[in-house]
DNA sequence: CGTGCCCTTGACCATTTGGTCAAAAAGAAA
DNA sequence: TTTCTTTTTGACCAAATGGTCAAGGGCACG
């Protein structure tokens, strides 16, 4: 009945530079540390009309986070439980490190609401996130338990290739600050990340 | 001449007060979503009181940061040039995890601060804790070279240790959504871990 | 026990913040 | 052009925020 299905091209345009703007701002502050305000100037829009496309600041944070989980997933989901086990972790690998070259922002969005308690996001986490990664690790233990794959614990290994691949969006910073001028953190991870990986994927 | 030196012991026992109850309220927000009304109530001091030990908000989280990052490098120091290579690493590891597990909170500050940009510590990066990660790099590339060693980017093998222990304090909720109730943890990443770079480290 | 210093606080302040509202401006439809 | 709806905004508001200040309370020490 009410759905908010139909928008205007005025409304689609509008809502996609807000959400724009809170991204850059609300991953650079966290979602406390963002003001409606740089939001709207960086969106170049008013204050105000920036609420006629979002009910509250909440809401935009909620948007965005909501838009985010799919696309955070996308990666695991293609984990093919047909495939080479170790082609198709590597592949894994090389997409989320992907993601942490093209969607820096969205990462640190996520990251920072993790780290903040995930106070808008946690039942998704213990529903469709655990669903999903309970699922990947079924097949991880299969192929584990058929030789095709080191015997590890599948979470704690999915977990690694989190940690490792974002690692380099969160923490860049960091890693160019320890690196140095001139070198290029991401390409030299995926070198790292491929050796180090099939170190330990191997049976 | 105007060395702060000389502390009460009120003082010394107000400040650690204030620093600790900031350390709660900054790892949980940020610097920017924490208020002083927060810290300072969380210290059970008046908010006046709170600012006579502190003359600002930006001097607490100065303080607190400055006095973590040698805490943060302590266990990096600790690796001994002279000792076996594997298990020199492998105790690092360890030492790493412990922090995550001791420290959960200082973990997250550390990781807000990186995460939005590191503006209020950048300089000891780019210096201190550079110097002290080159000259380790220093250290297992000799390791490499002399075949104790796997043949790895000792910088990102640093950085992969990192990640992969922080990642149990940083992204706590999300690990305990995904693995359900009735694990633990840091128990399992120490196994894990322990496995997973036993595997990348041999020469 | 008095004196001087350290500590504490209630009252206060300017600014910022998330959010509202009525009215004007700009489209769209006829 | 007229009418009706969608967008946009200036003015405004209550609450929160970082920070000040003068005055009062406590404590140590002679």
């Amino acid at each position: 009945m009410s759905s908010p299905k139909t928008r205007t091209r005025i409304q689609e345009k509008n809502r996609a530079r807000v959400l724009e703007a809170a991204l850059d701002v609300f991953s650079r502050h966290g979602f406390r540390g963002a003001t409606l305000d740089e939001i709207a100037t960086e969106a170049g829009l008013s204050k105000p009309n920036l609420l006629y496309y979002f009910v509250s600041k909440e809401e935009i944070h909620v948007t965005l986070l909501e838009g985010l989980v799919d696309t955070w997933l996308d990666p695991l989901r293609d984990l093919d439980a047909g495939g080479d086990p170790q082609e198709e972790l590597l592949a894994y690998v090389r997409r989320k490190l992907q993601m942490s070259r093209d969607l820096p922002r969205e990462s640190r969005l996520f990251a920072q609401e993790i780290v903040q308690g995930a106070p808008r996001m946690k039942d998704g986490l213990a529903t469709d996130l655990k669903a999903l990664v309970d699922e990947k690790a079924e097949v991880l233990r299969g192929w584990s338990a058929a030789g095709r794959l080191a015997p590890v614990d599948p979470h704690h290994l999915i977990f690694s290739i989190w940690s490792l691949t974002q690692h380099y969006a969160d923490f860049d910073v960091q890693v160019r600050a320890v690196l140095g001028e001139g070198r290029e953190p991401i390409d030299e991870a995926e070198v790292f990340l491929d050796a180090l990986f099939r170190r330990v994927l191997a049976p």
